[in-house]
DNA sequence: CTACTGTAGATTGGATCCAGTTGGCCTGTC
DNA sequence: GACAGGCCAACTGGATCCAATCTACAGTAG
């Protein structure tokens, strides 16, 4: 039910990202790929000079990672990097379960050959990446491929949820990737987990809940 | 180790806020409250003269505001009030049913006599802010009574996502309030509830799935 | 030797100042 | 009279400056 909205989406909306979206990102990054780890202080002054700007838009950037839950602010002591328990990841991708099962379930009915085409697109990249050990790729596109089986559902908010708690997730991903090889295994789960949606198959769902508490429990934690 | 350490945590920490929490808070507030609705420019100076405070810690409050989802951030083009169209609030209480039905099924089996007695002090306390037709507070004790149910569970990753939905459900369960003569139903159910979770009956998350679809289902939406 | 205290350096919090963008209004021209 | 283009006010984005707070260390008293 579209009605042409102005939504200049034209080519490119020359991606003009603030300086604090900006810094959010790299941030984000370099905690994701554990360049910070769990208790590590973030000084606003170090990131300021290392990215030459000014203090001011490192510190509207750590409010938004606060807000993703990767940094705990406390008033005049600065930032710390949150810790990732394992008590927490499993809680994550228990959440992860009951969330991106609920929403499949609901997307299902109207997977049509388009998402089924966008899917299988970000399967092709997905496996590129994997070949080329590019963790930080790998997550965003292991995201990505999730997602797309879950527009069909046309659920703003849940996808909301369900994308801060993968980028929390993610951190512990990247880790994986490296540990173990269980990553072929997941590779192989995401075409037949496409398969079965393609066909609306409603056994996607179980199939779906197994394939992410499997990725649950494969090292016991993040670090120590 | 340290043993004579101040111990600052004796009773109360003196709740020492920053400026942009409290502002925050405050926005919040005023945002739930209906004071500022659907596309409303929140404007950085307006709100820093008002207080009394530069517009730096505005700033942040917006960023905090705008990952609670209640406003959206545009660069260069301020921030405005998001909206809260009938199929978001539906999808947030489905939301709701789904998480919360889940948490408190955890809960069930840890639910002891101390939890119970925390539970029943909330909701005498809702009960007065009800008879005094308080709905802000209304609708913070709703939410803390509910988290109250949960507590058991020890799940804090469920419980702030449950927050962060809770926080924009408040928006339309506001308007309910002044609207429906369902609360004294809604205070009813409340007691219900803590009846059969006190003797951790089973049946308490189907009667909890009802209680939040019901209250999802009653004007069609908080502004036109 | 131990425990408290005071002071200095580092770091964050907040205010003020300057630059860049947006959007509306106004004028000039066809 | 209508539209294009430029100008101006309002607002946001970012930088710099000052104040408040925390931490660590050293000095001193018991």
């Amino acid at each position: 039910m579209k009605v042409t909205t102005r939504e200049a989406r034209s080519v490119n909306p020359i991606a003009r990202q603030s300086l604090p979206d900006a810094i959010a990102v790299e941030l984000r990054e370099r905690i994701l790929n554990g360049e910070f780890k769990d208790g590590d202080p973030i000084v606003q002054e170090a990131i300021a000079e290392e990215y030459e700007v000014s203090r001011m838009p490192v510190r509207e950037a750590l409010r938004q990672l606060e807000g993703q839950g990767l940094v705990a602010l406390k008033t005049h002591k600065g930032a710390i990097v949150t810790s990732m328990k394992k008590e927490k990841v499993s809680e994550l991708f228990d959440l992860r379960a009951l969330l991106e099962c609920d929403i499949l379930a609901r997307a299902l009915p109207h997977f049509g050959p388009s998402d089924a085409a966008a899917a299988q697109d970000f399967l092709n990249q997905l496996e590129g990446a994997y070949q080329r050990r590019d963790t930080a790729e790998w997550g965003k596109l292991n995201w990505q491929f999730h997602r797309s089986l879950y527009l069909p559902a046309n659920r703003p908010e849940t996808l909301s949820v369900l994308e801060g708690i993968n980028i929390q997730v993610e951190r512990f991903i990247r880790v994986q990737l490296v540990m173990t090889g269980a990553v072929a295994a997941a590779e192989r789960e995401h075409r037949d987990l496409l398969s079965l949606c393609t066909e609306r198959n409603p056994t996607a769902v179980d199939y779906l809940r197994k394939h992410i508490l499997d990725a649950a429990k494969l090292p016991s934690s993040i670090s120590a």
